[in-house]
RNA sequence: GGGGCUUUAGCCAAGUGGUAAGGCAUGGGACUGCAACUCCCCGAGCACCAGUUCAAAUCUGGUAGGCCCCUCCA
């Protein structure tokens, strides 16, 4: 397996802390409003890896947080918490909105078949985890007290930037103006651990702890989530690219910080997906999600057939035309299936040919995630010389890390027997050339979703 | 101002030195009472310029466009 870190800047061969086990840690959703499709995308690319490493024969314990604390608002005129935010925009409690909101994540993802991680941990959970750390932070002089916050000190860690590449003066240099400086900090670059004090005061929640009344940063909350279920020693750790700083960093630094050894080997990040304007963004315009596209009439399959066609670190401009195309390609492509499904009844499986494209398929996915290659092999597999059977067996061992439900059938809830008058009757018009009629019988199980098809050995049906 | 990514046919795209995968759409054909479905056929020399090489979409340098990040923005 060969995979792009971007600590090292370059595709790697994964080599775990421990092959018997590997830990994964992916950065989960803030919890104040509904996810939109941009945001699934990396989560799309998470069950992927999770789900190549496990057919590949890896055991894995995922992890992922849910934000539900202490993310301040990207609008700098109102400068108050997300999630308080909304809560007051819509008359609840924060807790509440939370709860809603993950809830909502979880039916999202359900719907494009992203397995839900092993262990989902909300934020506000993990306080003691939180103090625990920071304390040491303390202890060991990486953190300091300033003006009732406590701050990480990143010029005690020496590879502070070693994700980016940033190079600290430039950084200084170029801050943009729209930033309030923290003038407690000691270094630009320093961040807070735990806030008792802060010009956003609006705050419903708050914990005690030995620092004060007050609650946690926003990235202590990822280093200790991962730190207390998945211990000292992480292999993977994902999110999108907007994590890599300053999140990503500096869970780096207090991570290692606090544990005193280096901590997670590899670092996986998804690109975006844009729209023709750029970077999709929650507070811009129609907020494109799920059950949008499901009012549009997509299935959300295909979004996830739309993302696998391209490759997890390259931008994806997204489009209706595109996500349409992706759609009739998925549909056809599903149909087909269905149809060698339904016919192959008892023959025999060529597990030559099985193997040959299981050792294929794994190739695609160990190069780095290379999914567009995964699917065009059930291209390839479709267009083999082999019986029906074995070529559904094939696509069946890939859905279980596509996901695309390829080869199962939908329920169709219809009255068999009534479909079959309406085509004898239309028949009986079409003998007698009355094909007004039979137009009209034809029109009138489409609106019912029945598509009816004539063949040369006579007229079939398919339900939409 | 700094750091990084990116540019392949109408659209989504694969490809990392040997002469452009796959899919969608369009067009043509077969089938059909007409359609739909299905099947068959058809398209680019890879943003531009200059190099390296027997050979470049693939390497080097430059130009242009797009996108992301730069500390409380996910």
């Amino acid at each position: 397996m060969k995979i792009f870190n971007t600590e090292t800047h370059q595709i790697e061969e994964f080599i775990p802390w421990n092959k018997e086990h590997i830990k994964m840690y992916t950065c989960g959703p803030t919890v104040y409003s509904y996810a939109h499709i941009g945001n699934l995308r990396t989560y799309i690319m998470e069950d992927i890896l999770e789900k190549t490493l496990r057919l590949l024969g890896y055991n894995v314990t995922r992890v992922m947080n849910i934000t539900d604390v202490g993310h301040l608002s990207s609008d700098a005129d109102t400068g108050e918490d997300k999630m308080v935010k909304s809560a007051k925009k819509e008359h609840k409690s924060v807790l509440d909105i939370a709860k809603f909101y993950t809830d909502a994540f979880f039916r999202d993802t359900e719907k494009l078949n992203i397995k839900r991680p092993d262990i989902v941990s909300p934020a506000t959970e993990n306080i003691a985890e939180y103090i625990k750390i920071i304390s040491k932070l303390l202890e060991d002089g990486y953190a300091y007290a300033a003006g009732g916050n406590i701050y990480f000190d990143t010029s005690k860690v020496s590879n502070y930037y070693r994700l980016t590449n940033h190079v600290k003066e430039e950084l200084i240099s170029g801050v943009r103006d729209t930033v309030e400086e923290d003038f407690n900090k000691k270094n630009k670059t320093d961040f807070v651990l735990w806030f008792t004090k802060s010009k956003f005061d609006a705050q419903d929640l708050k914990w005690e702890s030995p620092f004060g009344l007050g609650y946690p940063g926003w990235h202590i909350e990822c280093s200790g989530i991962s730190l207390k279920y998945l211990g000292e020693y992480l292999d993977i750790h994902c999110g999108g690219v907007d994590n890599i700083f300053p999140h990503h960093t500096n869970e780096i630094a207090q991570s290692e910080s606090y544990i005193g050894h280096p901590w997670c080997k590899y670092w996986v990040h998804g690109e975006h997906l844009n729209d023709a304007s750029g970077k999709m963004s929650k507070s811009k315009g129609k907020t494109l999600t799920v059950s949008y596209l499901e009012e549009l009439g997509y299935n959300p399959l295909s979004y996830r057939f739309f993302v696998l066609q391209s490759h997890y670190r390259k931008q994806l401009t997204f489009s209706f035309e595109a996500l349409t195309g992706a759609e009739n390609a998925y549909k056809k492509l599903k149909s087909k299936i269905l149809n060698l499904k339904n016919s192959s009844t008892n023959e025999e499986i060529d597990s030559q040919i099985l193997d040959t494209y299981k050792t294929k398929f794994k190739e695609c996915l160990s190069d780095d995630l290379n999914t567009a290659n995964a699917i065009t092999l059930i291209y390839d597999v479709l267009k083999e010389n082999t019986t029906p059977a074995t070529k559904v067996a094939t696509i069946e061992y890939f859905d279980q890390v596509l996901s695309l439900s390829l080869t199962k059938e939908e329920k169709n809830v219809v009255d068999e027997a009534y479909i079959k008058e309406m085509v004898a009757k239309r028949n009986k018009a079409k003998l007698n050339k009355d094909y007004a009629l039979a137009d009209k019988i034809r029109e009138s199980l489409l609106e019912e979703g029945i598509i009816l098809k004539d063949t040369r050995d006579g007229t079939t049906y398919e339900v939409k």
